[in-house]
RNA sequence: GGUGGCGUAGCCAAGUGGUUAGGCAACGGAUUGCAAAUCCGUCAUAUGUGGGUUCGAAUCCCAUCGCCACCUCCA
């Protein structure tokens, strides 16, 4: 097995990755969720399955990874920058447009997200983690922990309150505040493109604490109003002596839920912390100084004793930051028609978005949407580290490339049968053995690779182009089928329920011959009376086929159905009568079912 | 203006000194009644431009053009 490597934004290099836990087994893992004021576009996706596909990367190399991925309900100002936090809460402003009480508005979104979120697959939503709210925090939900926060900054002197009761972090206190972005913190003009608050010793300072009379989710620091009844009685027990009197009713800054959830959920200190680009800063600069400055918190770094002279002064190990995805090269714009929801390509009519859908159509997805798992396939397949072009023509490869894997996939599967055939067991092989064994193995090696994923795709299509090119056996089959779902492990794009099956000549002629077609027929439900044999057989004759105008829709075909037609078509393609035959399959295509002829027989494919 | 990054065939995208990764599209062939799928082949010895280093450069150096990001809300 290859070794796990990431680039670590805080050292700009290449490190090899090892957790701090002493087994070597646990990795905690915590990452910028999303600030739930309105839907999540694919540019928040993009990055949210940068975190997603890491998390799986890890598990393939054996870690049990407790992945933490919060929610931002509360703070983040519309106007938020390092010197000063101007304007109005986000969330409180999409409230005030809807007419919504903002915890209302929070719960909303949260609720879509989390929806989207499972579409496209993102394993910290999916199964009982969706339902471990240790793993979603909600900012609003962790006022006391961010309060006993900056009450330690306070009594270590690393922030400081003004006379309106507010509460900052003193930049000058710590010098390693600009180590993660690279800046020059003397270089940031001090108050040049910000209005400097006035209680600010340096107009860089940011605000850990914000009163705000206009805002509607508040808290007051020496009573109970604003409180949740639960969360009131947990401040009490963190900060028992209260916090510093000066401070006024407010509400927590955006920058300080990070560090006090992380630290809440996952401990002291993590091993790797995940966002976008944008994130490292100013946020993730603060999370490091505000867990410093109250914890005192530092990493020696992963290469051993010889980083034991230079301890870090940050509370995670590994901070792996995603580039954005543009659109026409550019920053999505909704000005510009570039900006798109999960939900406007997923389903473009139901969101206003007709011209999207008539486009889409054009690109040949049908009913103008794209499937969830071609949209994920999309966005996790480039590097993490390049900016992601967004175009209809990567959706559209995508959907090629992923068809390419469900088909291979969808025929092992026929190979493998429902495993009553006893030769699935039996060997495979050798040289099967050693495709799958070393495909394995390659994808391995260039996931290990700082997430390569081209290089990890191009394994997976090597894999399937030799798949393609043997004569595969039932236990070859097995080992084959066995290979693609490890690499779907990770990808997730596969659709691996039994989609598809093979009829074959044998049997279609045994139809024929005998009362079972006359059953087939009588097993649809619309007709009260069936035909016998003979009605059938004139029906089909007279190319009438009265039953395609009303036959069941697509979630009702079923394997009884589709053999009727089978043995229809074949009947009419032994008289060649093509028009017929062609005429059953695109009916069957328009009701989902893919037809088609192999030199085994007939193969039908749902989807 | 400061900082960082990128320019690889029609499109997407690996490769960071030495045997034309891979995918998509298009076209030709095999197969098929027609399709679909699959295979073989073509596009393809491609690397923004101009120099330089080297036996050898997409890869290193210099110059230059173009694009992007962060520094300001953002994933």
């Amino acid at each position: 097995m290859s070794v796990l490597k990431l680039k670590n934004t805080y050292t700009k290099s290449l490190e090899t990755f090892q957790p701090l836990d002493p087994s070597g087994k646990r990795v905690t893992m915590y990452t910028c969720g999303p600030t739930v004021y309105s839907y999540a576009h694919i540019g928040n996706f993009r990055s949210f399955l940068m975190s997603d596909l890491l998390r799986r990367v890890l598990e393939r190399n054996e870690y049990e990874v407790r992945h933490v991925m919060n929610i931002t309900d509360v703070g983040h100002l519309t106007e938020d920058d390092v010197a000063d936090a101007q304007g109005e809460d986000k969330l409180q402003k999409a409230a005030r447009e809807m007419g919504w009480d903002p915890y209302k508005l929070a719960r909303h979104y949260e609720d879509l997200f989390v929806e989207d979120a499972k579409k496209l697959r993102m394993k910290n939503y999916i199964g009982g983690e969706a339902e471990d709210p240790a793993l979603h925090p909600r900012a609003a939900s962790h006022v006391p922990e961010m309060l006993a926060l900056i009450q330690k900054l306070i009594e270590n002197e690393y922030a400081y309150v003004d006379d309106s009761g507010q509460v900052y972090y003193d930049i000058n206190k710590f010098p390693d505040y600009g180590k993660l972005s690279g800046k020059v913190i003397d270089d940031l003009e001090a108050g040049s493109r910000v209005a400097v608050g006035e209680h600010k010793r340096d107009p860089r300072d940011f605000y850990l604490w914000k009163v705000d009379a206009k805002h509607l989710m508040q808290w007051d620091p020496h009573g109970e109003n604003g409180w949740d009844a639960a969360d009131y009685a947990r401040y009490v027990e963190l900060v028992p002596e209260g916090v510093d009197p000066r401070i006024k009713p407010g509400f927590p800054g955006w920058h300080v839920e990070c560090s006090a959830m992380s630290r809440t959920h996952l401990g002291h200190v993590i091993d790797i912390h995940t966002g976008g680009e944008d994130n490292i800063f100013p946020h993730h600069e603060c999370e490091i100084a505000q867990s410093y400055g109250a914890y005192k918190t530092q990493v020696v770094g992963p290469h051993g004793a010889a980083d034991q002279d230079s301890p870090r002064h940050s509370f995670a190990r590994y901070w792996v930051h995603g580039r954005h995805l543009l659109v026409n090269n550019k920053k999505m714009s909704k000005s510009a028609g570039t900006f798109y929801t999960l939900r406007d390509l997923l389903d473009p009519r139901d969101n206003d978005r007709e011209e999207l859908a008539v486009e889409l159509e054009k690109s040949g997805f049908k009913d103008g949407r794209v499937p969830a798992n071609v949209l994920r396939y999309a966005l996790i397949s480039n590097q993490y580290t390049q900016p992601m072009n967004f175009s209809l023509d990567l959706l559209q490869q995508a959907r090629a490339s992923v068809e390419r894997l469900q088909i291979r996939y969808d025929k092992l599967r026929e190979a493998v049968g429902d495993g009553t055939n006893p030769d699935v067991d039996g060997t495979a092989s050798d040289k099967l053995l050693e495709l799958v064994s070393k495909a394995d193995e390659d994808f391995d090696g260039a996931l290990n690779d700082n997430l390569n994923m081209p290089n990890a795709l191009a394994v997976v299509f090597g894999a399937v182009n030799q798949l393609n090119q043997m004569e595969l056996g039932p236990a070859e089959a097995r080992e084959a089928l066995r290979l693609m779902e490890s690499f779907d492990e990770v990808l997730d794009v596969l659709d691996r329920s039994a989609r598809s099956g093979l009829i074959t000549r044998e049997q279609v002629s045994t139809w024929l011959d005998s009362e079972s077609l006359v059953k087939k027929a009588q097993h649809l439900k619309h007709w009260a009376e069936a035909p016998d044999r003979e009605q059938l057989w004139e029906m089909v004759e007279a190319g009438q086929l009265p039953m395609f105008e009303d036959l069941a829709p697509i979630e009702q075909m079923d394997a009884d159905t589709i053999e009727l037609f089978v043995a229809i078509r074949q009947n009419a393609r032994k008289a060649k009568d093509f028009a017929v035959a062609d005429g059953i399959r695109d009916d069957l295509a328009r009701r989902g079912v893919q037809l088609e002829d192999t030199p085994q027989g007939f193969r039908w494919v749902l989807g």
